[in-house]
DNA sequence: AAGAAGCTGTGAACTTTTTCACAGATAGCA
DNA sequence: TGCTATCTGTGAAAAAGTTCACAGCTTCTT
């Protein structure tokens, strides 16, 4: 009934990224695109970028490609949404808080709306638009503004019982950005994303660079 | 004659867990523990934790499983360069100085030793422990300090002159949280960290959730 | 001392993801 | 009109990654 659970995770990944390329040429009036195109700008290759339009069911025109505004807005209506995604993020530190900055206004159909902390000074004030409330109205939050979707920025030793909390209220999606891997039912989507993990990957490549001098483009 | 080039990027980012994983154990006074017991922390199977240990070429013991801190000390000689990595970022808006805050003091063998930016209000002050530069430093500080990792936290459009201007120092991996996929040679490595598309998926799959009521556990 | 239990290491099977390669389509041109 | 060039859509092949399943080892128990 649903085409939905048969696109991989990784082809919602690129069609999110092919998307924000799609609007930035869009801005520029570029009208159409090729495969190929596409590829180069994602990072991928052209066969990638037509299998991931054919997941979705759109199809291009031979000789003059993707038409783009038509095809940024195939993956919108593919992706969002109608009814917009409310999210909240718990931990308004440092990571927190930039994330929150980072998001504000990027999606029409995409907000989040709160911010929870339970630290005193915060709780109360008002960070990028969104009111910081205490974690003790998680819940009703959650239930009353129908949120679906939560961040976690806490540390690492608090990370779990904020999830269980989460999902107690009834969140289905998790972004988390603690170092440590969640355990949840498993209905709920959590998205890991592990900075140490990240930097330190970049910093093994790094140094296998090194030992073996690499020759040549 | 090396065998770094054949562990594949997703078994160097599971290692870089197991060994925070071993760490928080080794502290709680952990000696051994079974592959299976390092899967449920880390959110996979037994047979992979076996397999990314095998490619490290650690064994354990039937019966005991590994030693805890013999795992993590080989990791550790696996993944870190002896002489340290050094790293950089450069753009110290919100989010970079939130990763700068995140990554102070985590690893011994991996620090970020300077921010670079083009606003005069921060180049000389410090931050996070680091100084913040001009970035018409930059190449002379790479040099100067055996730097090989950048991390870019500049907005999007000025993301690829700045990953060209690293290269061009001689940074050979970097971790990019501009919103696109960067253009840079082969013989740099170069890690996409992409919260706008991580947002996204998690907002996909929860709606989905939604459509398909999920039975059971 | 011998049997039971339960682990690791790993060849082989399987699954997922990517790439190839080409039929069929469209547009431009002579 | 017919030829050429170049694209898309996709079956099939290849590659990458994961899981299975079991031989062999070690310890514990009786």
């Amino acid at each position: 009934m649903e085409t939905r659970e048969l696109v991989s995770e990784k082809t919602i990944g690129r069609l999110s990224l092919y998307r924000r390329l799609l609007s930035g040429l869009l801005a520029k009036g570029r009208q159409n695109i090729y495969s190929h195109e596409l590829a180069t700008l994602s990072g991928g290759t052209a066969p990638q970028v037509r299998r991931d339009l054919m997941a979705i069911g759109y199809s291009g025109s031979p000789s003059k490609g993707y038409e783009v505004a038509d095809l940024s807005e195939s993956i919108n209506s593919f992706m969002d949404n109608p009814d917009g995604t409310r999210g909240i993020i718990v931990g308004a530190g440092n990571l927190g808080r930039a994330i929150m900055a980072y998001f504000e206004g990027r999606r029409p159909k995409l907000k989040i709306v709160a911010a929870f902390d339970n630290d005193p000074n915060k709780i109360g004030s008002e960070i990028c638009n969104c009111p910081c409330c205490d974690m003790a109205y998680l819940k009703t939050t959650v239930a009353q503004m129908g949120i679906s979707l939560g961040v976690i920025t806490v540390p690492a030793n608090r990370a779990q019982e904020v999830g269980d909390k989460l999902v107690d209220a009834g969140v289905t999606g998790i972004l988390n950005f603690a170092p440590i891997r969640l355990h949840l039912p498993p209905n709920v989507y959590v998205e890991h994303v592990d900075l140490t993990t990240s930097m330190e990957k970049v910093a093994y490549f790094v140094q296998s660079n090194k030992d073996s001098d690499v020759a040549g483009a």
